[in-house]
DNA sequence: GACCAATCTTGGTCAGGCCAAGAGTACATC
DNA sequence: GATGTACTCTTGGCCTGACCAAGATTGGTC
């Protein structure tokens, strides 16, 4: 895991430095989310619930840039611990309404606030404005 | 690939913002790599060698941070292609020393005038001093 | 009714990052 | 100088996230 010194073209590249940090944030949540009993997608999805009211599988997807199919087995673990319930739209029976449960509200707060904790772990090295910073520049390159 | 607007519970967490400037630079650079014909490890392995000189795999994949089974991976290539010579180190048995040849350096420098100009299109939306600042935390974070 | 479009489901692929076992070599200690 | 430990390379694998495609169902249009 430890690196030796790398390269000096390697360091200076953005793209590798995005990588890396990226890599090991990915790993972090991914611990702390198994641990509890979740996953970052889990995340991802009762936010966007929260936020936008009941919805289809797909607009939950494009919301969140999850996969259709990803989308799928997610809902089913969701569904199956009783944060989500998903029912065929009577005004479309083409879609799966999906909707948050008082149990899905309640788990929202929860990861919410264990994610919010491990971004502080990630950013360690960082002050607070930094983090702003950092926040604010990958939201404009996002655009 | 477009996404509607994301939870803002979402779009507030740097390991988000991080995993998806990420992925979207990690595709454009596999992309372009690939038009190289090359891979993004390559650039890294050459620009170890000629910063370090001649090394065994393991130092090199330590410098790079990447696994020995890649490295064996990587070097098959790279030796194939000529860019590199791997010769059993007389000095050390267990070893293969890995040498850049000099069709290996014209290749460094050729990978690195693209890698370099794909990091300008990925931060296309941030001025000069943004993306030094962007570096710089960057590279405070992996510390 | 015939056709096209949208949605969900299912079953894949692919690459990156990682792990583990085996075989060969070096070295230290006894 | 024999033995045990540590190091290196090779090989073959696993897991995850991200993606893609085809089929089945339903909605809407002509």
């Amino acid at each position: 895991m430890e690196m030796d010194e790398a390269p000096a073209r390697l360091r200076c590249k953005p793209s590798w430095l995005l990588n890396k940090v990226s890599a090991r944030a990915h790993r972090l949540i991914k611990e702390t989310m198994a641990a509890a009993g979740g996953h970052a997608y889990h995340f991802a999805i009762l936010a966007a619930l929260d936020e936008f009211g009941p919805d289809s599988q797909v607009q939950i997807g494009q919301r969140c840039g999850i996969d259709q199919s990803d989308m799928h087995a997610m809902l089913n673990e969701l569904a199956g611990q009783g944060h989500v319930e998903r029912t065929s739209d009577p005004a479309d029976r083409r879609r799966n309404l999906i909707t948050l449960t008082a149990s899905g509200r309640r788990r929202l707060e929860e990861l919410d606030t264990t994610l919010t904790g491990v971004q502080h772990d990630i950013l360690d090295a960082l002050s607070a404005t930094e983090r702003d910073t950092l926040t604010a520049l990958l939201t404009r390159i996002l655009g």
